[in-house]
RNA sequence: GCGGACGUGGCUCAGUGGUAGAGCAUCACCUUGCCAAGGUGAGGGUCGCGGGUUCAAAUCCCGUCGUCCGCUCCA
């Protein structure tokens, strides 16, 4: 059963170190959150797994990595400038708070009692700040509220350097910015997050084909990496909730405690962007095709997922509560490639005569896998502890061992276990955790 | 930003005016030696922070920061 509470993640987490409030020791940081030694090592997973599968798997992508101070340029012609504000006004009768341009009338829809209204305020949803040390007569910069423009304005250049023709992708891993008026809900929604975006060129007339693609590809993507289906939908967006620059989006959401919440956005931003650019910039943004003899701008199709709220998914999903000689357990049963270690190294004994051989073994498994270490306690207890972070396996270290060159391995999800040579266990788990 | 609830050791929580508690966790030593919680001991909280009332505040009041729920917003 997955976590049916967020409490009992943001709790785990805590306690093993997967993540902390941010600047806690003075009272915390609205909507920040740290990565500790777990979390920290489990967000790359998250990272490493969608970089490999969409871009180390494939021939028609690359990956880039952009600046995330932008010149106001950038986001003039993005459209981000004039639509990512909204002119708000509050209620002082009811208490609400309406968007300006979308008051029908005077009167709140709830007390039918005339509302009166504070002024319009706008809230601009970008980061700004000055590039310069002196304060004030630096020139406005912002901070990127999506690392797709960073595609976008190198477009040209990738086109050149990597000799890729559409259908190709440029993708990118990073941090984006954003003046949540709400952010919540632990990491879900925090004022700055990660993002892996994927940009996908294609000739417009494949726009609709590759959409479809990429909704199957990416939905596919978070199953292989082991949440269950009946907890993961696919929910396309209706005409009045698209972006400015789509013609159609598809929302893969996953059943948080709270309700369906969006992992990732699939929109077809058509040719939007690189029109944008190509005009603020005067420069050409479009692709010849020498076997057509055919000059055309191309469409995008962009999967846009968000790293940390895909970390969350994946520890909801893992999370287990089981019986395991008559003890309740609580397990994460984690993709061995989500797990922060792969593989804990146990001595059965913290005695001298086995700490030279354990410590052998850590160094031997270390060469290809993350890997924990752990002497302290009973081992049964140690077992539970790496059942609690999601380590897959355990590699024990028993007095046998000196003698016949062997050691135990331990399943996490099964408990059960196997006797291995050492000369043969980076084969072993070659096999067992196939990679 | 508004309304409501809340904020006590790493985690979960008890304590409602008289000088801080429990369970779990952590650490040391002993014991055991393949599935946690056996023994002995230790560390750790000026009760989010600041101010006020009082002889006395974790406990009452104000402010502030943070968390959760609802509303507004969400590329």
């Amino acid at each position: 059963m997955p976590a049916k509470d967020l409490d009992q993640i943001v709790s785990l987490c805590k306690r093993r170190g997967f993540v902390y409030p941010s600047g806690e020791i003075y009272g915390g940081f609205r909507s920040s959150y740290d990565y500790g030694p777990l979390g920290s090592l489990m967000l790359r997973n998250v990272k490493d797994a969608w970089i490999r599968s969409n871009v180390q798997q494939r021939v028609d992508v690359v990956l880039i990595d952009a600046a995330i101070l932008g010149a106001p340029q950038v986001f003039e012609a993005s459209g981000h400038l004039s639509n990512f504000s909204d002119p708000l006004v509050d209620c002082t009768v009811c208490k609400r708070r309406f968007r300006e341009d979308q008051l029908e009338d005077r009167d709140c829809p709830e007390s039918k009692k005339a509302c009166v209204f504070t002024p319009a305020r706008a809230f601009n949803l970008m980061f700004q700040t000055q590039a310069g040390p002196v304060e004030g007569e630096g020139a406005t910069v912002y901070l990127r509220p999506e690392t797709a423009q960073g595609m976008f304005v190198n477009f040209a250049n990738v086109l050149q350097t990597s000799r890729k023709k559409p259908p190709f992708g440029i993708a990118q891993v990073g941090k984006s910015f954003r003046n949540e008026i709400t952010p919540g809900n632990f990491i879900f929604r925090t004022r700055e997050f990660e993002q892996m975006e994927l940009e996908f060129f294609v000739p417009p007339s494949e726009s609709a084909k590759w959409y479809e693609y990429w909704c199957q590809t990416r939905m596919q993507w978070y199953i292989d990496y082991g949440i269950p289906a009946e907890m993961l939908r696919i929910r396309e967006h209706a005409k009045d909730e698209l972006s400015h620059y789509s013609a159609g989006t598809s929302d893969i959401e996953f059943k948080f405690p709270w309700g369906w919440g969006e992992l990732e956005g699939i929109a077809q931003r058509t040719d939007y962007d690189l029109k944008q650019h190509a005009e603020h910039s005067r420069q050409k943004l479009e692709y010849f095709d020498q076997a057509t003899n055919e000059r055309y701008i191309p469409f995008v199709v962009e999967p846009a997922a968000g790293v940390n709220r895909t970390m969350a998914a994946f520890l909801l999903a893992a999370y287990d509560e089981d019986i395991v000689n008559d003890e309740p357990r609580t397990v994460l049963r984690l993709h061995p490639r989500m797990a922060p270690y792969q593989i804990a190294v146990l001595p059965l004994s913290k005695k001298d005569t086995l700490m030279p051989l354990a410590k052998q073994i850590h160094s031997l498994l270390g060469t290809r896998y993350m890997c924990d270490f752990d002497e302290t306690q009973a081992i049964g207890r140690r077992y539970r502890r790496q059942d609690e972070i999601g380590t897959p396996y355990c590699v024990t270290v028993d007095f046998d061992s000196l003698e016949d060159k062997s050691v135990t391995i331990r399943e996490r999800d099964s408990t059960n276990q196997h006797r291995v040579a050492i000369d043969s266990l980076l084969d072993e788990f070659q096999t067992i955790l196939k990679f």
